[in-house]
DNA sequence: ATTATTTTGTAATATTATAACAATTTGATA
DNA sequence: TATCAAATTGTTATAATATTACAAAATAAT
């Protein structure tokens, strides 16, 4: 259940799909909210940027860990837990429920449910859509008569950089 | 987040997918455990007792604290945590991440996995296959060279059962 | 019977998350 | 701009979930 316990540097990323540069994705998200006419407060930016920067599924206490030094100010756990909900709310976060952790979404701009690919080695998460499996998923609930609201597909294993890396 | 806030008796489970009666199941596992040269002992199979029983996600400190009422004996945390960490080895009981609470498995004979749907409502999950979802998560996995140890497939909405009883 | 192994009990504590309410900031309006 | 309402944040406490560490007991193997 380790997350990034190893160094901070970003990984080779292998598959990138989805991926888009940190600077990048902060711009598209304060042009998201401004559209949207919802607040992208200095306080969610950064949880925003921690994220982007981090490349991998942060806990919560990580991020308000990390925003402790960067601002000097004491940051509670309810103030990071709220900027994560409203993140979440516009779909710019999603939480990784097998980590209790969270992760930046690569599209917020589409509504769309995405299979995160996560490495138990490097802790690094692969966002990938697959439009087929969505397309089951409806179909399955359908013949369940189940009305779906969310969904959550969570992919446990080692990324490719990992294995490139072990001896076998 | 409520789960299983309501009654307790068994709701309609309109799909009856991968359901077996509590009885059977747990027969089954006691066989399963003979076969493999594992024991269920009386802690763990009460716990899958209790799991059976309830035919929805519990959470752990339910678990415990069914457990104190059915023994007067005290039963601590870390208890039903190994009960749970062995019945999920053994492939008797899934975690339901996204609400931290646990379920028995329809099949523990197989090795598959699973797709829960879970209803917000009345906290009801219901149990489903389908390899043609495996088989495009195996695919995904594939292209991005990652190598998949563990699945988890999550879906969160209302149940049939639930739907049919709303006024609209 | 004795010993090694596995399982359980117990106390303490770590980790993740929320509730409740006060203080502050922001935006809108007079 | 002064004032008010709404939204956001700070702060303290606590709830909910899970694990560590070590002692005691039960089980299995010899």
């Amino acid at each position: 259940m380790a997350i990034a316990t190893k160094s901070n540097q970003t990984p080779a990323n292998t598959g990138r799909r989805l991926k888009t540069a940190p600077a990048e994705q902060l711009a598209m998200a304060v042009n998201l909210c401004e559209q949207r006419g919802v607040r992208l407060t200095a306080t969610r930016r950064q949880v925003l940027e921690l994220l982007l920067e981090r490349a991998r599924p942060s806990g919560a206490y990580e991020l308000i860990d990390a925003l402790k030094q960067r601002n000097a100010r004491p940051v509670g756990p309810p103030t990071v837990y709220r900027a994560l909900d409203f993140l979440t709310a516009q779909g710019l976060v999603t939480k990784i429920e097998s980590c209790n952790a969270y992760v930046p979404c690569a599209h917020p701009e589409r509504e769309h449910d995405c299979i995160f690919f996560i490495c138990s080695e490097c802790g690094v998460s692969v966002e990938l859509e697959d439009r087929r499996v969505e397309q089951r998923l409806i179909e399955d609930a359908a013949k369940l008569g189940f009305s779906v609201t969310q969904r959550m597909i969570e992919v446990q294993g080692t990324c490719a950089h990992c294995r490139s890396t072990h001896a076998d």
